[in-house]
DNA sequence: CAATTTGTGAGGTACGTTCCTCATGACCAA
DNA sequence: TTGGTCATGAGGAACGTACCTCACAAATTG
């Protein structure tokens, strides 16, 4: 028996009451209008944490007669995972409108910075309450952020995080767990021999993460694997074939290949074209129909995940949460790392 | 670039201007009060379809001043998986407070229909907008499940669904496909000899479903391994334990075990008082303390999954939508089936 | 044909928040 | 003193829905 939530909840007026201000003074704190001395506001402030006071999202919503405005800055191109998230973007937006969530959706140049940055640039707090973004952990990126944040637009980072930035939330798995998992299948896969990691691009800092945990349980556990590269391919098909036939080409003692970025529509035709492929172990990335092609042939062996769905349906609790305006931390739940293996392919 | 949710939505006033009633009229057709004729309700039904009216959930809930009242009636006892849930329960009614929710947790003595009957029974819908039940599939539940639904009390259905009840919805894990996986592997895993069942209870639905699944497969694709069991722990360690003793000191030719109830602490408890324990592949359900002590210590290999945080979301969102008092289906994401080995615990 | 029931319309207040106008008093500089 | 700015209070309308009362007409009943 646990009985929870029978309290009323407090509202603007008994903070107004708490505090000995008018209910226009609370309101102007609540959604930091001018014209108030910052004594007053510290008033307000310590009246609404000594009563619990918690802003009600939707009346606020219904009252300034409008919807919650999230706009998606994903890439765009030929990463297929990128489409899911995309994908499940627009899924969302049907069954959101009852939720007064209304969601954009753009597609920008993959890898390019300094128009994720533009973008950015461009998002008023009057169209815009926050920006969902997957980017590279570049100086323009963390300039656009903060100038975005400062404007009263709050950043969300999705898949790819920027920690020493002024975005508000990180929506993604755990990227280096998901690095070190790949070396713990690994290694129990092939005990010696060299292991080519291939990567989209190392200023995103979600392959950074995934290498350095590859890296560091494959040195720590296993001895007998030597790592080589990092190569780039860019997130490109074309270019991660390259980087794998050539991989395969070039060291006869090759026992397995982990792409920890994106490309793997390539990755699978090198592979395919390889007569050694059989007896490489391969690790990559992401459910996608590529991946998935390549599970059931046999090319890869192991698949890591992270379900659109969910990071979609985090980033927008998140985005809600961003709302409140307080400066409370975010809370969402964590992004668990899928593993998919050809047997249990949902 | 795709635009989302810019026109403004249907109100209530729309939907009484567009049906030539008064608002008073839409009103009662939508909470279903009296006084209106067959052919008046159905003019206003037309009227809604063709405008696209959606009911703004959080207006109504302010506008009647109050939450959305869920009760969840969860089995109590030894079953660490019902704690899990439990727990998702209570870290969700902390965080629900500012979503208009109230959620009440309610453990009741476990396997016993007539219990859950009662306290569905005692819901009255002033009290309680929705019922969230795990229980077995017996005709006292059934029959309260039917009169708890037509009381205005919705009731969904978690982890152990009762297809042909008038239960809304279901939240739970695919649990044929929960067998059929358990049973892939366990062929890959051995390729002959006697593969003993546990299940806790066969009235429980999800334990039928899972043994379902797990036949099948096992008939169809591994020959070389036979069915023992079902037998049933009532999801009792002590009992588990018994029945994991008997079997490894009955069958030498005893090869895997699949224990898909609960009760694993006993089942661990029995391993390890077996040499041959070490020979003999298990796979259980559930991450709990038990379990990944199995994992860790090796006495067992696979452990299914459902995620009773992901399972509480799921349930919430459907219980809002049933709120919602329309006869649309409701939907939610489906949990996901998660494979635990002891390198990728979580 | 009158009496009663039933269906419907009209209109109001409330929920918690936003955002507007207008009024008031305090303080400061010219 | 006068005029100006600034902080604040008081009050109200609006958002979409719920739910209440009152009024009135049509349909049903005796």
């Amino acid at each position: 028996m646990n009985e929870i939530g029978s309290r009323r909840r407090a509202t603007v007026h008994d903070v107004a009451r708490a505090a000995g201000v008018s209910l226009a003074t609370v309101d102007r704190v609540l959604n930091n209008r001018p014209g108030v001395r910052p004594v007053t506001a510290q008033k307000v402030e310590a009246a609404m944490a000594a009563i619990g006071f918690q802003r009600d999202l939707s009346a606020s919503l219904l009252a300034r007669g409008r919807d919650l405005r999230v706009v998606f800055l994903l890439p765009a191109g030929s990463n297929e995972f990128m489409g899911s998230l995309a994908g499940a973007v627009e899924r969302r937006a049907q069954s959101s409108a009852g939720e007064r969530l209304a969601l954009e959706l753009r597609r920008l140049r993959p890898l390019d910075p300094e128009g994720l940055a533009r973008a950015l640039d461009g998002l008023e707090p009057a169209i815009c309450d926050c920006a969902v973004i997957v980017g590279s952990e570049t100086p323009s990126v963390l300039a656009a952020v903060e100038r975005a944040s400062r404007r009263g637009v709050a950043v969300v980072t999705l898949v790819s995080d920027l920690p020493n930035s002024a975005r508000r939330h990180f929506i993604g798995i755990d990227n280096p767990a998901a690095g070190r998992t790949a070396a713990s299948l690994m290694g129990r896969f092939c005990p010696k021999g060299a292991v080519g990691v291939i990567a989209g691009s190392l200023a995103l800092r979600d392959h950074r993460d995934r290498l350095d945990g590859f890296g560091a349980v494959l040195a720590r556990e296993f001895p007998g694997l030597q790592l080589l590269g990092p190569l780039e391919s860019h997130d490109e098909p074309a270019q991660a074939e390259a980087l794998a036939t050539r991989l395969l080409a070039d060291h006869p003692d090759l026992a397995g290949i982990y792409n920890l970025g994106a490309g793997n529509a390539g990755l699978v035709a090198a592979l395919a074209a390889s007569e050694r492929a059989r007896a490489v172990r391969v690790i990559a990335h992401e459910l996608t129909p590529a991946t998935r092609a390549g599970l059931d042939s046999g090319a890869i062996d192991v698949v890591l995940d992270q379900n659109p769905d969910h990071e979609i349906r985090e980033a927008l609790r998140a985005a809600q949460q961003c709302a409140l305006g307080s400066a409370a931390p975010v809370t969402t739940d964590p992004i668990e790392i899928g593993i998919f293996l050809r047997d249990n392919l949902r």
